[in-house]
DNA sequence: TATGTGTATACTTGTATGTGCATATATGTC
DNA sequence: GACATATATGCACATACAAGTATACACATA
């Protein structure tokens, strides 16, 4: 019962239904739903760890960058929640802009991306970029 | 957007999501819920009020009492997401036991029965009850 | 070790929410 | 109109939450 509970509490704000919009289509790194949200880095983080108590979701480190997936929808309800959020989303105009704007960002090299993120106007590649973006593809 | 983030809002409090499980079931009187959560008039009161706010159930007046049902899921989202919250209830306790309390309630007279509100002790009947009851049984 | 980059956390402020208690409002009966 | 009942609302208080700003922490690389 307290599981369904944070769910739903978890869900009850504009971003974290964004960002698990964004978390739908695969694992993300913070930058990246940053950049899609066009919110402040600590706000991001701050409700990531809302989602992250929550049990919604996961994190994994890899090199420094910190990438956010979906938990595993183990159980049924998890599962039935996950499906719906799916088809919920699906009419929601700006969830999906959300996504096409996370698409470009992929396609563009996301973090890498001049226009928001200045001191990255360097053009320097990053390390452990390309290994992790597969399952952001998908 | 906001429709949907209301609705999750509306959802992430335990007492809303009984009362919700309670009205799966069928339209309620105040008094009913009040039986079942075992909280006090003024608190179930106010939960009702935000569901009310929240587009997830609309009241109606029968004489001196007010009736709950859910709102008609007309679009679709709303009925998916009912369709879940059925699914996902199942495997409650509590709201399973709070749906057997619920039946007891109807069976016993609900509102008349004098163990939680003494001043029904008079056995008295009341007006405008068994002809909205039907619906809650379904 | 120094520096840059990605992410999290602390502190603060304003707002929302949950709940007990008392009271108001609406309806019904006599 | 007086009274009882069903429900809602106002007040007070504690807690939770959202977000801005500044700062700390973690990792990589030179």
């Amino acid at each position: 019962m307290k599981e369904l509970e944070q769910y739903f509490k978890a869900l009850g704000d504009n971003n974290r239904l964004r960002i698990i919009n964004l978390l739908l289509h695969g694992e993300l790194c913070v930058c990246d739903i940053q950049y899609v949200l066009e919110s402040s880095q600590p706000n991001v983080s701050r409700h990531l760890a809302y989602l992250k108590n929550s049990g919604m979701v996961l994190d994994r480190r890899d090199g420094y960058r910190i990438y956010y997936r979906l938990t595993d929808p183990g159980e049924a309800t998890k599962r039935l929640l996950f499906d719906f959020l799916r088809q919920a989303f699906g009419d929601e105009e700006q969830l999906q802009r959300d996504t096409e704007r996370l698409k470009d960002a992929i396609a563009a090299g996301s973090c890498t991306v001049s226009e928001w993120k200045p001191y990255s106007a360097l053009g320097r590649p990053r390390t452990g970029r390309a290994s992790s973006r597969e399952t952001a593809k998908a």
